[in-house]
DNA sequence: TTGTAAGCGTTATCAT
DNA sequence: ATGATAACGCTTACAA
């Protein structure tokens, strides 16, 4: 194998300077005609490639970008994370999945990464961030209000409004006793969604007892075991919000379990839309977030913050109900 | 924010020659004893942290290593990436995740990412090989035998003898007519999947009409139109081994939707146990791989061939089968 | 054991 | 418009 070609080899085999040909392949408006087109014939003809090693070394920039996420074996952030790759890879970016495994060591291993210039940037799907993060001007965005900090460009959604978004359609459908599992408590996601359900019932006029909030923490099983309290009360809901798509699957599960049929005997709404939503018998009517849209604006905002825009940003995607199998009106209405 | 602290600062604080200094941190063995200390406490004092990019530059190598998977979108690989992650992780190797897409382009592309040194090695899950790749000594392993080419090393499962596993626990159970829905043609793993199944049920002297092996592509729909043509048979199957799980989903979702009871009317297996096999409902019996270990093995001989290890290695992980709730004795059977 | 100095491949500054 | 040269931060012969 023969070593690779450099700026020096084509300069030498051209006659000219390394200056005129590193002008010549980054910056050719930098260079006149004649030379530029001969460089770059050259260039192609070696079969040049730069070291990017080098070039970082000089520039002071990685020309990568971390995405970072709590737990890559969530399929949740994989639509996210194509978006967000698809931008970067069109922007001569390379980008690093972060797994932080909800691990704060990690997590601030990835800061680190950036501090020591391994990445360029970097958007934030994870928890938190550092304590004493004193970002020297690198970039960064939070994408799915993981973190609530001001001052960071953001890419979100409004979660409140599709609890609500659940909530009509199943009051809609006729539902009044109407019950909801939550995600893990504290986090601005669930808590999001828990305001959404409540303030929504409340809108209609329905009634909440304390006990059809349940807590759940995203997890399949947490959506099984709501479900079992759920249906153990005196009067059991007739229809259940769960907060993502993996616990109204537990929910399903644990109905079925129970010998209840599936929307006839209780009606779920999942959110998310993974693609688990649609694999699950009945497919689960569920409310959907543009992930890959998501992915695809916030690494559209890092490379602006890259390329100089200072002021953050912020944008609110719409959600959608889609409309599966799994509502169905109450059995008691019908009667 | 202060610039970075470099070598050359320790060296000036310390009175010392950058030489020594990057030994002491480097290569700790080649420093005399009083000095090493000074240095490393100084470092860490002063918050040393080594460019990165220098150091690939001086050293020729990046310390970083491309996991290539056809689409990262697809839940199976994550565990695989995740072992391959925790290795690379404790080994200082940062690992990019490439996402193909089942794109020769974009495959290509991670070979020259390769060849660039851009990363050290690569861990195979995709595809192909670009046609006229002539390793220049780089470090390739692949897993999970996408690629059927001698000389790399593999570490795969023996998809045969998991198939065999799934046929055996069916005719055990009583099964007598039983499909196959394969994965799609030509794939080493389909493949191999599909010809254990044959070969098992010749060994059990069992009959297989020709529409009981279904063409499938790994992706639930086809899971579902596969069952919908084997339903409709004058002489349907009494159970169905799927290639992978998202197709098992899909001949669960069709069956139910059918009005068949699972596993009373229909008994049904999967391959891979991947998180969703928990997620429906039955909850799917299945063959299981170990994912993570896979991911972690193929790691480990990567870094061994960057080590020096010349040799290919090969090493092929047993699979479990899952007993869960989708197989039950065919109802002919028990009347 | 430690120091000197060259060099990794590129880009940026300053001349010409 | 192009060239000479220094510099990015590190490692490693080679010398002392």
């Amino acid at each position: 194998m023969a070593r690779n070609v450099r700026i020096k080899d084509i300069a030498e085999a051209l006659g000219l300077s390394t200056a005129t040909v590193s002008r010549a392949i980054s910056t050719p408006a930098r260079v006149a005609e004649p030379t530029r087109s001969i460089v770059q014939a050259k260039a192609a003809e070696m079969n040049y490639r730069p070291n990017v090693q080098a070039r970082s070394l000089r520039t002071q920039k990685s020309m990568s970008i971390i995405v970072a996420v709590r737990d890559i074996s969530n399929p949740f952030y994989l639509e996210v994370f194509k978006g967000a790759e698809a931008v970067a890879h069109a922007g001569k970016y390379t980008v690093l999945m972060g797994n932080t495994e909800n691990n704060p060591a990690r997590e601030a291993e990835y800061f680190e990464m950036l501090r020591d210039g391994n990445a360029d940037g970097m958007i934030l799907m994870t928890g938190s961030m550092p304590d004493g993060w004193t970002g020297p001007n690198k970039a960064l965005v939070v994408a799915l209000e993981m973190i609530d900090d001001a001052g960071l460009s953001r890419v979100l959604i409004d979660n409140a409004a599709a609890a609500r978004k659940a909530v009509d359609h199943l009051v809609a459908m006729g539902h009044r006793r109407i019950a909801h599992i939550t995600g893990p408590a504290g986090e601005g996601m669930s808590e999001r969604r828990k305001a959404g359900f409540v303030a929504a019932l409340a809108d209609h006029g329905l009634d909440l007892p304390p006990a059809y909030v349940q807590p759940g923490d995203f997890r399949f099983d947490t959506g099984r075991d709501a479900t079992r309290a759920l249906l153990a009360l005196p009067e059991p809901p007739t229809a259940i919000f769960a907060a993502n798509d993996e616990m109204a699957a537990g929910v399903l599960s644990e109905a079925q379990q129970q010998g209840l049929s599936i929307p006839a005997d209780l009606s779920v709404i999942g959110m998310d839309d993974i693609y688990l939503s649609r694999a699950v018998f009945p497919p689960l009517t569920t409310i959907s977030q543009p992930r890959q849209d998501i992915g695809r604006t916030a690494m559209e905002m890092l490379l602006a913050q890259l390329g100089g825009v200072d002021e953050p940003q912020e944008k609110i995607f719409p959600t959608t109900l889609i409309e599966r199998a799994t509502v169905a009106r109450p059995k008691d209405e019908r009667e």
